[in-house]
RNA sequence: GGGGUCGUAGUCUAGUUUGGUCUAGGAUACCAGCCUUGGGAGCUGGUGGUCGUGGGUUCAAAUCCCACCGACCCCA
């Protein structure tokens, strides 16, 4: 009856309606009620911790360590690494009061917080045994975004983490930046189901204050690019003006390389778009706070028993370590549970019912395809775990090649314009001349996602200025 | 950055054009009871509203005017 319960907007016809109804029904999260922030529902921060969680322990395995840095930076420290600043001043929420007084110098909330650790590394990092000095931070910052924003995706506050390493030589370094963009790459591809692309940005877009930015980008369904991590190499642009020096093993002193790295709960935003439908979210197993929900079909006569029987399979499952939840909850329809459970996006349901308690079986649907079978009760909990592994592979398999038909490589500008209107990845050959790059921009909104990190020089001409092309870039319109 | 749409109960919405019938109507949700349960059931009774906020015009404002706050969409 009531339909309107359900999402209203189709994802392929209105996909941003589409998109802030999922978020806001499944309960991931709700407005907050300043402009530009959000509130993290328990459903989406299980999500998050989920990420959290995975992520912290990988990055504890190569030694880091995390640890927590204030919120607040005074403007004189903001202000040393001056292209930094610049970069960030216009997005900076200021403090200028400590209740009426007015405070001497004023206090910007961090919008990310390279200077304010800096100024803390400065005074620990003494000695070549020092380094690499490896720390973590999970924590929120704040950047102003005054005109568009979107759950997750554009907020003016938003969870991530940020890592700021410190290392001997650049070649420390380099070697920072790539292997946490790898860590990236494996939680967002094995983990969210996401198929990305790495490699680096150019000038233009790279991070403000960095020697260069290492990035991982995915396409989502409306043909938009959105950044998912980003891994910069901040060279010594940071470690001079904020003195992180060291004696090194030639007893002479250097000034450090130094590297930081992120990603925010974006990476939920991308799930949503990624891997949701027209009844609501799909959440990919290995993320999902629910991977098994358990439905009773209750008929007076076998009401206990059926209960009896749910809360067996509930107890099974959950020793075989699948994060699973039943509802028994009186007054709603099992139809209207499925409803329910499928917005929320959990992977897998069980039905249990009169017929399945006297054929010792369970009913078992996907989420992603719908698909129904039988299973006796005995082969259950296999049957479960090999369809969440067939699961997270078809999410990311689905996703995977509806990317690759959407990425062309063109020759010609003409081309260019035509694939980027209808929402594309596009590798295109590419002069390295920052002006062709803002030609492009302006005449076609999109800008260079990245360049590949192992470069073919191209045999064409730059699509712009018909100079003969050093790179091949993918370009696309981005969020 | 430019343009547009909008704000009435948890949600969706009628009423706004043309001020008075509005003590704001409905659906859904929620609560109680009954009845049901294999794809969003039904019946009965009930709770819930600073009409986004502030100011103004008026005998009278959800309705007109101004400012602000917030949401959404399109374009860059």
């Amino acid at each position: 009856m009531s339909k309107e319960i359900g999402i209203k907007a189709k994802k392929k016809e209105d996909f941003s309606e589409w998109y802030s109804e999922v978020i806001i029904k499944s309960e991931l999260a709700d407005y907050g009620s300043v402009k530009g922030f959000m509130v993290l529902r328990p459903y989406g921060f299980q999500i998050w911790e989920i990420i959290k969680e995975t992520f912290d322990k990988w990055i504890k395995r190569l030694n880091h360590k995390n640890a927590y840095f204030p919120s607040l930076i005074p403007q004189s420290l903001l202000m040393k690494e001056r292209e930094h600043f610049k970069g960030f001043n216009p997005e900076v929420f200021w403090v200028t009061h400590a209740g009426n007084d007015e405070l001497s110098e004023k206090l910007a909330i961090r919008p990310t917080s390279e200077t304010i650790i800096y100024d803390s590394y400065a005074k620990w990092v003494r000695s070549w045994r020092d380094l690499p000095l490896l720390i973590n931070v999970w924590n929120s910052v704040l950047r102003a975004e005054i005109k568009s924003t979107k759950p997750f995706i554009r907020t003016s506050e938003f969870l991530w983490q940020e890592g700021h390493t410190v290392h001997e030589s650049k070649k420390d370094a380099d070697k920072e930046v790539r292997r946490i963009i790898k860590l990236y790459k494996r939680l967002i591809e094995d983990y969210l189901a996401i198929p990305t692309i790495i490699g680096k940005k150019s000038e233009k877009e790279k991070f403000v204050g960095a020697l260069y930015t290492i990035t991982l980008e995915s396409l989502m369904p409306d043909g938009r690019a959105l950044q998912m991590g980003t891994s910069h190499n901040l060279g010594q642009n940071f470690s001079k003006p904020f003195e992180i020096k060291f004696l090194g093993r030639d007893g002479k002193e250097h000034y450090a390389w130094t590297a930081s790295w992120g990603f925010s709960w974006r990476l939920l935003g991308a799930l949503v778009m990624v891997h949701g439908d027209d009844k609501g979210l799909i959440i990919p197993p290995k993320v999902a706070p629910i991977q098994v929900i358990i439905i009773p079909i209750f008929y007076k006569k076998e009401k206990e028993k059926i209960i009896q029987k749910v809360k067996d399979l509930k107890k099974k499952l959950k020793r075989a370590k699948v994060r699973v939840e039943f509802d028994l909850r009186e007054g709603y329809t099992p139809g209207w549970k499925y409803n329910e459970w499928e917005l929320k996006g959990v992977p897998l349901r069980i039905e249990i019912g009169p017929r399945d308690l006297a054929n010792e079986q369970a009913v078992i649907v996907r989420r992603d395809n719908s698909e129904k079978r039988m299973v006796k009760e005995e082969l259950l909990v296999r049957s479960v775990k090999e369809a969440l592994d067939s699961i997270q592979k078809d999410l990311f398999k689905r996703a995977k090649g509806w990317l690759d038909e959407n990425t062309f490589e063109v020759k010609s500008f003409g081309e260019f314009e035509e694939k980027i209107e209808k929402g594309a990845l596009i590798k295109a050959p590419w002069c390295l001349n920052q002006e062709c790059e803002i030609a492009i921009k302006e005449k076609s909104g999109a800008d260079i996602r990245l360049i590949p990190l192992v470069r073919k020089r191209p045999n064409e001409n730059c699509m712009v200025c018909e100079k003969p092309a050093k790179v091949f870039a993918y370009f696309a319109r981005a969020y």
